[in-house]
DNA sequence: AACGTGAACAACCGCATGACT
DNA sequence: CAGTCATGCGGTTGTTCACGT
């Protein structure tokens, strides 16, 4: 040893922590509270600062610890405070059950003893490890008991589980596990547990935080849910099923965000009786307006019926995103460890998922279906602030259904779902009681707007030209404006495309809308068939007519955004890299400014304007798988 | 430097489930 | 079979930090 002096301050002559785990702990606690005082005498922010720094570099060197570095950094993971406790501690914090521990948050036990809520201390910490080390792990009620630890068996729990827990992985997720992640929600939902199973070393709550965070991220950024690659993993007899599955998944985080409470309300129009949809027959009785939107009213199907007993408008789906029977695979859960999708095979890892083929039963963990168990009090759009509704089909009439039979392709679906939230209402004159006072608002908001700057021009910077077309720019020369750079494959702009079909709206909410049949794509369901076997035509004409119908593009506030962004969507979703669709956040990229002030909005535009020219041509896509 | 905002993380809460009595 | 308890799970909330303005 070279010099042990630095020992002495702490009244320690040497340091023996080569016995057992526990010894070494108790050692190193003892250390923690010795290095307060030096703390204090050097005036450091918190003692385990010169604890950590002096200590364990210097025991080290010294080779104090070196028969137990192990134990060490066990010490180091687990036992380092939380960075919330690394503020000026009492030394009466550090001993357990001190008289004064600030406002820290109690709750009284069922036995009237005071329990510690909050943050854990590493004090709190190494009983609890103390603990679980002699007792092993369970009977986490009894730890208070057994420890004197104040804190309540559950969240002994959560704290050995999520943090103590030997090999625990920390640290951000690798690139395999974000894409394992990615698949395993695909294919599992929001079943944390089961996927933290797959991740060695990662547990429920790191996987839903990521997710979550994913979630906000992507949807700001305007991407969808999934990665395309997961969507088109499936082999080419499965192509349609899986595609159908896809996009339920897609569809159905997205639309779990913009869940809104309309009681009473329902697609009945919708179902199968029109025959658009020629794998009815293949559920008994049962239409898809049931099995997308009113699963909570039907409880002999319950797929909604866990979805926090609200009831909810499933906006915008539309029965003619089933382009053929969903296939059993959609309903069931696959091989954990082959994380492939498509399989027509059904693979039982939970036995009573079997009986999800026959319809009859929840779908527990499967996420085939659209509606999902995402938050609803957490809008998954950063771009709307409000939880509003997408597409209210709240009303039976036929102004409704038009609205909501359009024959979208898998991108315009995407492109639709994930821009659902600003969709708030599209018929303009069937508004919904319910509805109404979300419409108004917008009303208000899109009037303010108009007449403060004018969206139009908002829009029209959107669309990447200079603020001298800006102020030529209104009503339709908007859409014009921004699709204009898109070629068609048949000579058709999407601009002309809108032409076409463009009904009497320009910005106006008071308009309506153009008869369905009127709508081109829409005559008849089989175009679906078209789409998704022949997307890339189809799709883009559908997928410009969706948005086109927008009401967020009706009404200009939200547009702005979400519509730049599905643009770019458009024409970056194909040939974006797989990387960039994995997680590689595009608004780094094509930076996203979420929807807010109208000054937020203008900056978007100066911003989007920018980057449009990177935005690559749709003649220049790559065709869909 | 101050402030605002979003991401990441940690923890809590309520409910579901299964074992046990 | 019903009630109780322990545990697990998922949703939600609160806090901290980093970063941009």
């Amino acid at each position: 040893m070279q010099d042990s002096n630095f020992l002495q301050p702490m009244g320690l002559n040497s340091l023996d922590v080569s016995g057992s785990m526990g010894q070494a702990i108790e050692i190193l606690q003892s250390c923690f509270k010795r290095s307060k005082l030096l703390a204090d005498r050097f005036n450091c922010l918190h003692p385990l600062d010169f604890f950590m720094e002096l200590q364990f570099s210097r025991l080290k060197q010294f080779g104090v610890v070196e028969a137990s570095c192990e134990t060490v950094r066990f010490w180091k993971m687990n036992l380092l405070p939380t960075k919330r406790e690394k503020e000026p501690i009492a030394e009466d914090n550090i001993v357990l059950h001190s008289t004064d521990e600030g406002s820290r948050a109690k709750s009284i036990g069922k036995d009237g003893q005071v329990l510690n809520k909050g943050p854990w201390t590493s004090a709190e910490d190494a009983i609890l490890i103390e603990y679980v080390k002699k007792h092993g792990e369970g009977n986490w009620n009894a730890v208070q008991k057994n420890s004197g630890l104040s804190r309540c068996g559950k969240s002994c729990r959560l704290r050995w589980a999520n943090h103590l827990k030997p090999n625990l992985k920390k640290g951000a997720f690798t690139m395999e596990e974000e894409e394992m992640i990615i698949q395993l929600h695909a294919k599992m939902g929001n079943k944390w547990a089961k996927m933290a199973t797959f991740l060695p070393g990662r547990t429920d709550n790191e996987i839903k935080n990521y997710w979550n965070t994913r979630i906000k991220r992507r949807q700001r950024a305007g991407l969808p849910l999934y990665p395309h690659n997961i969507c088109f993993q499936a082999s080419d007899e499965n192509q349609q099923t899986q595609i159908v599955s896809c996009v339920a998944q897609q569809h159905s985080g997205i639309l779990q965000g913009n869940r809104f409470d309309i009681p009473g309300t329902g697609f009945e129009n919708l179902n199968t009786g029109h025959g658009d949809l020629s794998f009815a027959s293949s559920f008994p009785d049962i239409s898809v307006s049931n099995m997308i939107c009113h699963g909570y009213e039907s409880p002999g199907y319950g797929y909604m019926d866990k979805v926090n007993h609200v009831k909810q408008v499933d906006a915008g789906c539309d029965a003619t995103f089933y382009s053929g029977p969903p296939s059993v695979s959609q309903f069931l859960v696959e091989p954990p460890a082959q994380l492939t999708f498509g399989l027509d095979y059904p693979y039982d890892p939970a036995p009573n998922f079997k009986d999800l083929a026959t319809f009859g039963g929840e779908i527990p963990d499967s996420h085939a279906f659209p509606i999902d168990k995402f938050s609803a009090s957490r809008p998954l759009s950063g771009a709307v602030k409000l939880e509003l509704p997408s597409l209210q089909c709240t009303e039976t009439d036929d102004s409704s259904l038009r609205v909501c039979r359009f024959t979208p392709t898998f991108e315009a679906v995407n492109t639709y779902i994930e821009s659902s939230p600003t969709t708030v209402s599209l018929q303009s004159e069937s508004i919904s009681p319910q509805s109404r006072g979300l419409l108004d608002a917008l009303l208000h908001e899109a009037q303010v707007l108009s007449g403060s700057k004018g969206y139009s021009s908002l829009k029209c910077s959107s669309s990447g030209i200079t603020d001298n077309d800006m102020v030529e720019c209104s009503g339709l020369n908007t859409f014009e404006t921004e699709w204009e750079g898109y070629n068609y494959p048949l000579g058709h702009s999407a601009a002309s495309v809108l032409k076409e079909c463009t009904p009497p709206v320009y910005g106006s909410l008071s308009h309506g809308f153009p008869p369905f049949k009127d709508i081109p794509g829409s005559q008849n369901t089989t175009v679906i068939a078209e789409h998704l076997s022949t997307p890339n035509m189809e799709e883009k004409n559908t997928s410009s007519h969706l948005d086109f119908y927008r009401p967020d593009a009706l009404l200009g506030s939200d547009w702005l955004e979400e519509g730049s962004q599905v643009a770019k969507d458009h024409s970056v979703f194909n040939d974006a890299a797989t990387t960039t669709l994995m997680g590689h956040d595009f608004c780094k990229e094509h930076k996203i400014v979420p929807a807010g002030t109208s000054s937020d909005l203008v900056r978007e535009t100066k911003l989007q304007s920018h980057s449009w020219g990177k935005v690559p041509n749709v003649s220049r896509m790559p065709e869909l798988p």
